[in-house]
DNA sequence: TTGTACGCGTTATCAT
DNA sequence: ATGATAACGCGTACAA
C-alpha cells in the first residue's frame, strides 16, 4: 500500500479529487467538505503520504524552527539553558534544534552555515569567540542571532549575558569575608571567555581587599570538567602546607565537585581544610556530599530572554538590538561555611 | 551591498555569468576558470549569498542530517548518549540536530513529524513509549528510525538497548552478596520503561536470594530526578528503624545522588547506615563524596551504534532490521563497599 | 559555459 | 464546493 514519497499529486490521483482540493485538506479544512476530506485523509494514510518541508519552505520563504548552537551539550548549565529557550520556543510553536558545537570552532562553523542555509527562523548560540566574524556575517545576511552568556564587541546582534567579573568577585569576597588569607581560582582554559573574566573579577577583588598578589594562586586546567576539577586536587595536595591555599574558586561547578570529591577522597575536610566555591549552581552543586557554595546564574531565564529576542527579531520589523546582563548572586552552603 | 535572499540567479547576473556557472562553482569548482571562479565568489560575498538548503533538498531527495529525540536533555546519560551518535555523525559528515521530547508523548510527536517532513537521513529516539504506533509509521513512511536504550515489540525498525532486566539484577545480587536483609527499590515513574526493567529485575533477583517479599520496598518517586531522590531519602528516613532497609537500589544515578546527599546531610553514613546503588554510571557518579557503585552502561558505544544501523538503514539496500542488546556492568565503589 | 527541465507544495484564477 | 491549470520559489544536472 504505502509508496515511497507519495506527493500532494498522488494524494490528489489516489482520492479521485484534484491537487487543489488536497491542499486544502492540508491548509484550510474547513473549506472541504467533511465527506471529500475524511476520503483525501485516508488517501494520505494508504499511500504514507508526509508533507516536504523543503517544498513547503521554498514556497513559504521561513521554517519553522529555532536553533541552540551550544559550547557543551554535557554541562548541565547549558541544558538548563536549553531548556530555557525550549519553553520560549514552544510558546511561539516552533520546535527548537540543539546542536553542540563541542567547544570547537570549527564545527561551531558548521553548524551555523547549515543552519543559515537551512533558513532558520533564529540562531541562539554561545560561541567559542563571541567576536568571531563569521557571527557577525552569519547576522549581516540576514539570520537573526542571539548571543547568549556572553557578551561581544561585535554588533549586529543581541547578546543576553551574565556579569562573569562581577561573579568572580562575589565569589571573592565572601571567601575574604571568610578570613581567607590564600586561596586558589582553578580554570581553564583561558581561552574561554567566561573563564576569564571570572578570574578577572576574582582577582580584582583579591587585591581590592588589600590581599597580596602571591597569595592568589592560579590552577590552570585543560577543560572545565569534573576530571580536571579532581587533576586540579591532586596538584594542590602536592602543595607544601604553608604554601596550600585554605580556600579555592573553581571557573564552574563541574570543576568544584571534582575538586571537592579529590579532596575528600584524600581525607581532607571540607571546608576545614579547604573551601571551595563553585560557579553556575547546577542542580548538582546543591546535591554535592557537602552541599556547593556557587554563583547562581538565572540559566532558564537567560534562554527565555535569549528566545525573545531572536523571536523579535524575526518578527518585528521595528527590533533593535540589545545587550542584556543579567546579575550573579551568590549562594552560600556548607562547603564555604564552617 | 548586502541584499536580502540573493539566489543563485542574482549572483549569476552580478558576477556576468550563466546560472549555471554559479551552480558549478558550488558543486564542481575544479570545471570553472579560476578567473572566472573568482569573479563568482566575490559577488556571492557581495550579496551575501546563502545557499538555500531547501530548494537542494529538493531538488536532491534528501538532507545531511541525523536527529536525535532525547527523552531528557538534561540527564547526563542521554547527552552521553548523544556524544557517541556525534561523534559517529561528524564522520559520516552529517550534522546531528538534538531534540528535546521531555518525557512528553505529544513533543515526541511532534519532533518525529517535524523531522519526518524534513525528510532527514535517520532519526535515532529513545522514545517515552517504544511501542508507540508513531514510531512504526514513520519508520514504515520510509524514514529510518533506530530506538535507542529501549527495545520494542513493534517491528519496522531497529533497536538499540541494554539489557535492564539483567542490571536489575546485577545491583540486587551485589546487595545480596553484600548481605543486606531488607533493601529499597527507588524509582518511578513505572511508566517508564527502564524503571520497570529495572525494577522486575531487582526484585526477580531479591526473591531468587531467598530473600523474603516484603523486605523488598518500593519507593515510588513520580521522576528520576536528583529533587526526587532527596525526597525519598526523607521517607527513608520516616521509617521506624526496624523496617527500615539497609540499602537501596536507585533506577539511576540522579535519584541516587540525590538520596546520598539527603542521607549524609542528616548525619548517616553511607554505606554503614544506608547503603546505594544506582544506574548509569554518569560520571556525577564516580566523583560524588562517596563514590557511588553504580551500573554502567556503555553509554557512547549505545550512540555509536545506533548511529551505524541508522545510516545503514540510510544507506544501505541490503539493510535488515536487528535488536542489539548491550550487557550492562556493576561496577562497585565505596557507597556499597564497607 | 550556457540554457533549461525538474523536484513539490502553495496559492491564485477561472470554470463548473 | 470542487476542478483544472499555471506560476512560483531556487538550486541541480545534463544536453547542447
Amino acid at each position: 500500500m504505502t509508496v515511497r514519497g507519495a506527493s500532494v499529486k498522488d494524494v490528489a490521483q489516489a482520492a479521485g479529487v484534484s491537487l487543489g482540493t488536497v491542499s486544502n485538506v492540508l491548509n484550510r479544512p474547513e473549506r472541504v467538505t467533511e465527506k471529500t476530506r475524511s476520503r483525501v485523509e485516508q488517501a494520505m494514510r494508504d499511500l504514507g503520504f508526509v508533507r516536504n518541508e523543503s517544498a513547503r519552505q521554498l514556497r513559504l520563504g521561513k521554517s519553522r524552527t529555532l536553533a541552540y548552537v551550544m559550547l557543551d551539550a554535557r554541562n548541565p548549565f547549558f541544558t538548563d539553558v536549553a531548556a530555557g529557550i525550549d519553553d520560549a520556543a514552544e510558546a511561539a510553536e516552533l520546535s527548537l534544534f540543539l546542536c553542540n558545537s563541542d567547544n570547537r570552532a570549527r564545527k561551531e562553523a558548521e553548524h551555523l552555515e547549515h543552519l543559515e542555509q537551512q533558513r532558520v527562523q533564529g540562531i541562539l548560540i554561545t560561541p567559542v569567540d563571541p567576536n568571531s566574524e563569521l557571527l557577525e556575517t552569519v547576522a549581516r545576511r540576514g539570520t537573526p542571532i542571539v548571543v547568549v552568556d556572553r557578551s561581544s564587541n561585535v554588533a549586529g546582534f543581541c547578546t543576553v549575558a551574565v556579569d562573569d567579573v562581577l561573579g568572580g568577585r562575589l565569589a571573592v569576597e565572601h571567601l575574604v569575608d571568610q578570613g581567607h588569607e590564600r586561596i586558589a581560582f582553578v580554570g581553564g582554559p583561558f581561552g574561554i571567555g567566561q573563564v576569564a573574566d571570572r578570574h578577572d573579577g576574582a582577582k580584582a577583588a583579591w587585591l581590592a581587599a588589600g590581599r597580596r598578589e602571591e597569595d592568589f594562586v592560579v590552577l590552570a586546567t585543560d577543560a572545565p570538567t569534573v576530571a580536571d576539577g579532581r587533576a586540579a586536587g591532586e596538584r594542590l595536595s602536592g602543595l607544601p602546607k604553608g604554601r596550600r591555599p585554605t580556600a579555592a574558586f573553581c571557573a564552574n561547578d563541574l570543576l568544584a565537585l571534582g575538586l571537592l570529591q579529590q579532596t575528600m577522597s584524600t581525607g581532607r575536610r571540607i571546608p576545614d581544610d579547604l573551601a571551595i566555591v563553585g560557579y553556575d549552581d547546577i542542580d548538582f552543586a546543591a546535591a554535592a556530599a557537602v552541599p556547593l557554595t556557587s554563583v547562581r546564574q538565572p540559566r532558564q531565564q537567560l534562554g527565555a530572554r535569549a528566545a525573545e529576542l531572536v523571536l523579535d527579531e524575526a518578527n518585528n520589523p521595528q527590533h533593535t538590538h540589545q545587550q542584556v546582563v543579567f546579575t550573579p548572586e551568590l549562594v552560600a552552603r556548607a562547603s564555604t561555611l564552617g
